[in-house]
DNA sequence: CCCTGATTCTAGCATCGCTAGCGATTCTGT
DNA sequence: ACAGAATCGCTAGCGATGCTAGAATCAGGG
């Protein structure tokens, strides 16, 4: 039984391994460098071992997203409890969603941009998903209208942050009003 | 001369008809669809030609963006104009905003997705762009408060409609409820 | 009629994601 | 302890991609 284990746990030691080459290559250098034959080369095995954990590359930018989802879940639940009142705590939600696609705007495509095959707004979704978006709810739910639906007050929000951030990261809003058009957003939601 | 002239007329003709075609071939099966030896194949040309009228594919796309955006224009005037009121023609010009991306997706996605290295918010955009712009502006603009810019309020509700469209579009939200946010969005802005 | 210049095509390069099939290594049963 | 069996990772290769170099073809001018 230990052999298994020592086999299962040395699998799981390598996957992990394949996820985090993934997303540090990615971030160093964007997504068209993370070919399967260079992630290979950097986790010093041959190509094939990658569909051994994995069904493809799409799999991989999946599994990586995850893992982006918990990192920006930490980063929001920080800005979140550090902010003061209702509002503080929107604005702040919002400049640090934002913040976090610029600095890591490869994670930020796996996770919201690249089309991956991951259950988003079911059950099936995985728990940092649904850590992510909870996030943004616990700094949303508090501005919701009586009659208004949180969820769907939530689900707005995000889009509109969502918006903001790959529009600006692609260069199709001019970076520099950044700061201002976030605080219209949130004046309109808190205001 | 007249022969010079008629050489680059057909010259253009055929770029036309280049930009045409991937833009059919595009909406009919997905960008994947549309490599440079199945595009030549479409306009009965050989694979070098449209490297004679574009630097690649990624300048091919960004041709079909701008094409797109102009449609896209005239589809936000007709709604704006058939519209009553001032919240009417924002709600009207919201809803076939994310109309057009929800039955176009290629062509959206070239314009508003795809990384394309076409100048957006400086003054060397092509036209159709900033018609697509001033389209929105004119909606947002009358519920903008004083003190208020409208390009930036404008920008930042674009950014909004962008962000629903995308997100829905790639199964992050569900689609259901698409309405109810459009509504959330109009009414927080016009409201 | 041949030459010159532009234009289009054939053929190929490097690279991509992915897979088949072999060799070696490790486990199992006696 | 040792032979058979199963698992594992590798080498090699497939089809397809975007793109390009050089041959071939066609037009116009002396």
């Amino acid at each position: 039984m230990t052999i298994q284990t020592r086999r299962e746990r040395e699998r799981a030691e390598r996957e992990r391994l394949i996820v985090t080459a993934a997303r540090e290559l990615a971030e160093a250098e964007g997504w068209d460098a993370v070919t399967t034959r260079r992630l290979a080369a950097e986790i010093e095995y041959s190509q094939p071992v990658l569909y051994s954990h994995f069904k493809g590359k799409d799999a991989i930018m999946a599994a990586v997203a995850v893992q982006g989802c918990a990192d920006l879940a930490a980063e929001l639940r920080a800005a979140r409890t550090a902010a003061g009142g209702i509002r503080e705590s929107l604005a702040a939600v919002a400049q640090t969603y934002t913040s976090f696609a610029q600095r890591r705007p490869a994670l930020y495509d796996a996770m919201f941009t690249h089309l991956v095959d991951l259950p988003f707004a079911t059950e099936e979704a995985p728990a940092p998903l649904w850590d992510a978006f909870g996030e943004l709810l616990l700094a949303v739910e508090p501005i919701a209208a009586e009659g208004d639906d949180p969820g769907l007050l939530t689900e707005t929000f995000w889009a509109c942050l969502h918006g903001l951030a790959t529009l600006t990261r692609s260069g199709r809003l001019p970076e520099g009003a950044h700061e201002s058009r976030l605080a219209l957003l949130v004046g309109h939601f808190a205001g």
